[in-house]
RNA sequence: GGCCCCAUCGUAUAAUGGUUAGUAUACCGGCCUUUCAAGCCGGUGGUGCGGGUUCGAUUCCCGCUGGGGCUACCA
């Protein structure tokens, strides 16, 4: 039964790169019938925030990315990894450290100048109990660092990444890295080994961004006498310029997606295939279907460009898919933030809007004129308006022709329009964005007798009049 | 600087030791339409460079270049 982790820590809001690294192993455990587990990485008590923990299982469940065990919080654990690190602290596997951060990084930058590269030079291990004793007399406290193997420095710590490939570094590239910080905490590398074995973990799937980590953990579970799991790093995701994406390319936190009026399924959808593809001629996946296609080998090996264009499409194709009644409900905390109200026929609306709709915003923003009277004129509808004045007065008396209209839908309305424009000498094709302008404030839309049609008469004959009277 | 990873149209990807190097998106043009979309049709655009191996490399190997990641008492 293989058991997978997805374990951000609480630092920020969960972006688009950790939805994805979720993404990958909620489908992985999905497809295998494996156990997805949730944990919380918040071992830095300087940077973890509870109210991000919060958001990141917010956006998570938005995602349709349930976990079956979890969540998990490491700061709940501190006594199990003291538990651990006293067991090699009393084997002589790790000691104590009473270098000072600013002492590290003073010598760090001196080795730099030098251009010669750092490692810590070990000189606490050989520290005499009286020697530490002194030093904790001046205050210090100590962290606590592994102590490497170090019988064999050609030594190379190898495994088989199930995305990666064969990866190896030697033993003499690590130094001996801290485990507990001076104030008792555990660091990523080492409480990350503690939890993934004591939580079964078969795969260790995450972002590429910790091959570099991996030696050292592998390192671990050999001192701790412990199985290695498995472990896959997927590519990183880029920004436009091909650079790791990050805040300054815009929005990148998932939370910020939704409330751009993206589905989740298009995100899951677009997340899925960003770094995979399954079948040539098809982008479009429902969630469970990309369940069963998931393949871990399907995984390129390079980083992919975060691409919009491609977001909005595939978000376009899902809009389509939905029902009515689906795309009501997604659509209500939209309206309401807008404090729009639902009319009557609610359905003709939303399947004249979606045909062009790139998002759940759009609804809101290009239909407006459907829920309120209080819409804006676009730049484009300003502009073509002053170039069409002449034709203004000419829509009190279409509005004269609507009223007296017998029946109010499209055939009536295009045969009243296409009337006033002939008494009127003008050709439909200048006429007719004149009067869209009237009553939608745009040059574009659906189908205009449609549009009309959808809207109530009366709405239709207030605005022409109101629009007739501002020449 | 050191270590590690990577390299097919702008982007995401497919493919094979021999193909007209495919698909999607984006872009351009046409049809359609009152407009914008959609749809249909058509088009521009790619194997980073240099060496090998080979009858033949986009594919395999090496080097280079380029990009990315890591280099913390962050994760």
């Amino acid at each position: 039964m293989e058991r997978l982790r997805f374990a951000p820590s609480p630092t920020g809001y969960l972006h688009v790169g950790g939805a994805r690294t979720a993404l990958f192993n909620y489908l992985y455990a999905k497809k295998v019938g494996g156990t997805f587990i949730l944990r919380i990485e918040d071992t830095d008590p300087e940077r973890s925030k509870p109210e991000y923990s919060e958001q990141i299982l917010r956006s998570m469940k938005w995602l349709g990315l349930h976990w079956d065990e979890g969540p998990y919080y490491q700061s709940k654990r501190m006594e199990r990894y003291r538990e651990v690190v006293g067991y090699l602290l009393d084997n002589g596997l790790a000691y104590e450290c009473f270098c000072t951060p600013e002492e590290l990084e003073a010598r760090r930058k001196e080795a730099q100048k030098q251009g010669k590269p750092y490692k810590y030079d070990r000189r606490c291990l050989y520290l005499s109990e009286e020697e530490k004793e002194k030093l904790r007399a001046e205050g210090r406290k100590p962290a606590i660092r592994i102590k490497l193997p170090d019988e064999n420095p050609d030594r190379e710590i190898k495994w088989h990444d199930l995305v990666k490939g064969d990866i190896s570094i030697k033993i003499s590239e690590l130094d001996d890295f801290i485990i507990v910080r001076s104030d008792g905490t555990p660091t990523y590398n080492f409480a990350v080994v503690v939890d993934d074995h004591d939580m079964g973990v078969t795969l260790v799937m995450r972002g590429e961004d910790h091959i570099s980590n991996t030696p050292k953990q592998i390192i671990l579970y050999e001192i701790l006498g412990w199985d290695v799991p498995k472990f896959a790093h997927i590519p990183m995701i880029l920004g436009e310029d091909k650079t790791k994406l990050s805040k300054r390319h815009g929005a990148v936190s998932v939370e910020e997606y939704k409330k751009q009026g993206y589905l989740a399924k298009a995100m899951f959808n677009f997340l899925a295939l960003l770094g995979a593809s399954y079948e040539e001629n098809r982008e479009v996946y429902e969630p469970e279907e990309l369940i069963q296609l998931f393949d871990i080998n399907k995984i390129t090996s390079h980083p992919a460009v975060f691409d919009h264009d491609k977001l909005r499409h595939i978000n376009r194709e899902h809009l389509k898919r939905l029902s009515l009644e689906e795309l009501k409900r997604e659509l209500e905390p939209f309206m309401e933030e807008k404090g729009y109200q639902w009319p009557d026929n609610w359905e003709v609306v939303l399947e004249l809007l979606r045909e062009r709709a790139y998002t759940l915003l759009d609804f809101v923003d290009k239909g407006d004129f459907f829920f309120t009277d209080d819409f804006q004129w676009d730049e484009k509808a300003q502009k073509q308006w002053e170039k069409g004045k002449d034709m203004v007065p000419a829509l009190a008396d279409l509005a004269d022709a609507f009223e007296a209209l017998p029946q109010w839908n499209a055939e009536n309305i295009e045969q009243a329009m296409r009337d006033v424009a002939a008494k009127k000498d003008f050709k439909p094709r200048k006429f007719f964005p004149i009067v869209r302008i009237a009553v939608s404030g745009k040059t574009v839309g659906p189908s205009l007798f449609h549009m009309l049609e959808a809207m109530p008469k009366d709405t239709v004959v207030r605005r022409l009049r109101k629009a007739a009277s501002q020449v």
